[in-house]
DNA sequence: ATAAATGCAAATCGTTTGCAACGGA
DNA sequence: TCCGTTGCAAACGATTTGCATTTAT
């Protein structure tokens, strides 16, 4: 089963469209971004990316975090006090996430009655909303399981 | 009509458990910190504080936050490019915000409808609940309007 | 008197940027 | 060849910290 390539083109594309260039250094935190199913950070991408063998600095990772973000490829989801986390977005499917204080795992998840009822709450106050983060904070089925054995 | 001074008996109450002292510097900022209603961050707080004619340092000012945060007075609300938001903590209701993306301004509202709603998405996952944040972004009625006027 | 708090400036940390060398088109 | 891109190191902005001095108790 080949690795489908759909990025790829998405992100070649986008950067042919402006001018620019599509760059091995591109092309290999392309990949990395898209083999990590979770959220990353930066510095956590440079690090594995070294680890892989391949040749970008942080500055690069920086650089094309941002050109990700520009086509959508990826999204920012928070700052912490380590820095901004992001994720692959997944097409145009709006998630949010409930996040595990125990062990820092987050499970997305989706609700049509939740969209509506936000929906709803602004209208009450006049407010036109475009986007939204609901971040739930918790513990996990696994931490919950901890905590009791403790 | 006297200013009531509730807050400072709690910060300083809090301060003589732990053997710390109630400074005029932390006197200081923890008034302006009250007499504001929204939200602030470090650097507007230490601004106006030195324009009050106060005298405290930026490494006060947030040494004093971190104590603030300790003892529930105030919140942090997120992190954003220009710094960390903290808001005033009201007792313990919760509540969450829209943030508007046109002038920067902060709606707070409480829905119960949404409080339970999130609990029974947890149950769902199995994911034990503690705290959430939502934010909705968009733009207030004022911002609206002047789109409109473009 | 004594230990805690202050202000300053230097240190940190994540992130950005200027610049000379490099490399796709 | 001609620009865009790279890596490095220096620059940044927010926050923290070491230290000598000040101050609350």
């Amino acid at each position: 089963m080949r690795e489908k390539p759909v990025q790829k083109q998405v992100f070649s594309r986008f950067l042919k469209e402006r001018g620019q260039r599509f760059t091995k250094e591109r092309s290999a935190i392309l990949e990395k971004t898209m083999s990590r199913n979770g959220h990353f950070d930066p510095e956590t991408l440079y690090i594995e990316i070294r680890k892989a063998g391949a040749k970008a600095s942080r500055a690069s990772v920086y650089r094309t975090i941002s050109l990700l973000c520009e086509c959508g490829l990826i999204e920012q989801v928070r700052k912490t006090e380590h820095g901004t986390v992001y994720e692959r977005s997944f097409g145009h499917e709006h998630h949010d996430h409930m996040l595990c204080i125990g062990c820092g795992s987050a499970i997305e998840f989706y609700s049509d009655k939740l969209e509506r009822l936000q929906e709803d709450l602004c209208r009450q106050q006049g407010f036109q909303g475009t986007t939204h983060t609901l971040e739930i904070r918790g513990y996990c089925r696994k931490c919950q399981k901890k905590k009791k054995q403790t």
